[in-house]
DNA sequence: CGTTTACTTGACTCATTTCAAGAGGTGTGG
DNA sequence: CCACACCTCTTGAAATGAGTCAAGTAAACG
């Protein structure tokens, strides 16, 4: 573990007695829009902050749903099972983000969740949001805005894997991970890889080597700097008129 | 249509007619697991019919975002635009499904859904919908798994574009059509294309040619007997197998 | 400090695309 | 009702992007 910010035990006491209003995160995951008084009854049902370590599931497929997921710390991925027994990562999630919202159509989890480092989650059991609901329609639209931009983002996703070339999808990938960092307020240009060559791959149907080529190439380039998981963007605009499949660069 | 009932005097027998107890397919949108009263009130928000002719659009990307529509009869194709004007397919949709979701979020639709053959929705205002949810608890949850599934399904999308090859993408497609049908009532194992093969292979990441020759060497395999749109699943186990990749057959 | 895992790079292969040509339907207007 | 034009679909041959196989290097880990 290398982060640079040390995560002193008074602090971590302190966002436990203060919930939501005092989480980093709450612009982006439920609580956004809420007054005071909702939030604090929104922090009531919110059972306790679970630690997943680095590879522990959160929850696996087929298990029977009660609670969705805030991300209030650190990186999932999220995958499903093949017939043949291998992965297929759906998606890879940070801070501020809910975790399991497939699972409510059916009362069990449609894939496994596993931190990518150790992370930090809310949570938030489902029966007593639903009653929260029923009297807090900020609450409700915002649970429903986040399902939708799911549906979206997922959207997306599709039509980036159906018709890109290789090098699109890795270039559309890197823009995106940039991008919600940004909104995390995180820098746009340098961050970490939280995944390995080989999940990348996987996620967007390309071969580990090519991954690597493409990186490689870019870099060759100048279009990134890379070095392992450590990563800079030098020409974001050169990476997003790639990933739109203009010619030029 | 005059015989006596013996329901609540609320429930007129135009209501009957013409609500969503009337329509076929209401165990499969949001009427599902309601009770009688609940929904003629859901009725009552529903707007008025809309019929769609082939090739009109429903809704617009970039369309401010007021109603849902739950289809009644007919087939769509949702896409969306390609930064270079060519479309991606998203996703096609049949009489039992609400198309529309995924504007919720931003207040404006992030893509085009166009009729495939004449069709016709119900337009359900989503405001007033909200509305009903605060007293109709059944309503809200029916509604979330719909969403819920409407995630999964994507992902289960993305799983069959990313790592199969063009034999099992198109055997997939074929057996999700199917099991659709079959839900709807219709037969397993014939049924009309209802889109192009062009569309198909647009929404599968193949050439059109692809598609055909594929279509073909089923045919040629004894697996589907296919004319034009008309087509008939001669085996569908050796289809599922095809998609699942089993190697043999 | 040795072992394992992650990553890189090169050479070859192959599935799918692209290009090309033609056949079969469908619809429109005369 | 026919003729013409326009799609849609099919099939073959050639081109190619990405995968596979193979080997080696570098980092992480216990």
């Amino acid at each position: 573990m290398s982060s640079p910010t040390n995560t002193a035990p008074i602090l971590t006491v302190q966002a436990l007695q203060e919930g939501c209003a005092a989480c980093s995160m709450h612009q982006l995951c439920l609580p956004m829009g809420l007054d005071e008084a909702d939030m604090l009854r929104l922090d009531q049902i919110i059972g306790r902050r679970r630690r997943v370590k680095r590879d522990q599931s959160l929850y696996r497929m087929g298990d029977t749903f009660n609670t969705l997921y805030a991300i209030r710390l650190g990186h999932f991925k999220t995958y499903q099972m093949n017939s043949n027994g291998s992965q297929q990562i759906t998606g890879f999630q940070m801070a501020g983000e809910l975790l399991g919202m497939d699972a409510i159509g059916t009362s069990r989890h449609q894939c496994e969740a596993v931190a990518l480092e150790d992370s930090e989650v809310c949570e938030i059991p489902f029966v007593q949001l639903e009653a929260l609901f029923q009297d807090m329609p900020v609450l409700l639209r915002q649970f429903h805005r986040i399902m939708s931009k799911e549906i979206s983002r997922e959207q997306g996703v599709m039509l980036a894997l159906n018709n890109m070339s290789a090098q699109q999808k890795l270039a559309a990938f890197l823009v995106n991970l940039s991008s919600r960092y940004v909104t995390r307020g995180y820098s746009a240009t340098r961050f970490q890889l939280r995944m390995t060559r080989e999940e990348i791959g996987n996620y967007l149907g390309l071969a580990v080597e090519s991954v690597s080529r493409l990186l490689s190439s870019f870099k060759k380039n100048g279009i990134v700097d890379v070095n392992h998981r450590d990563l800079e963007l030098l020409d974001l605009p050169a990476l997003r008129s790639i990933a739109l499949g203009t010619p030029a660069c």
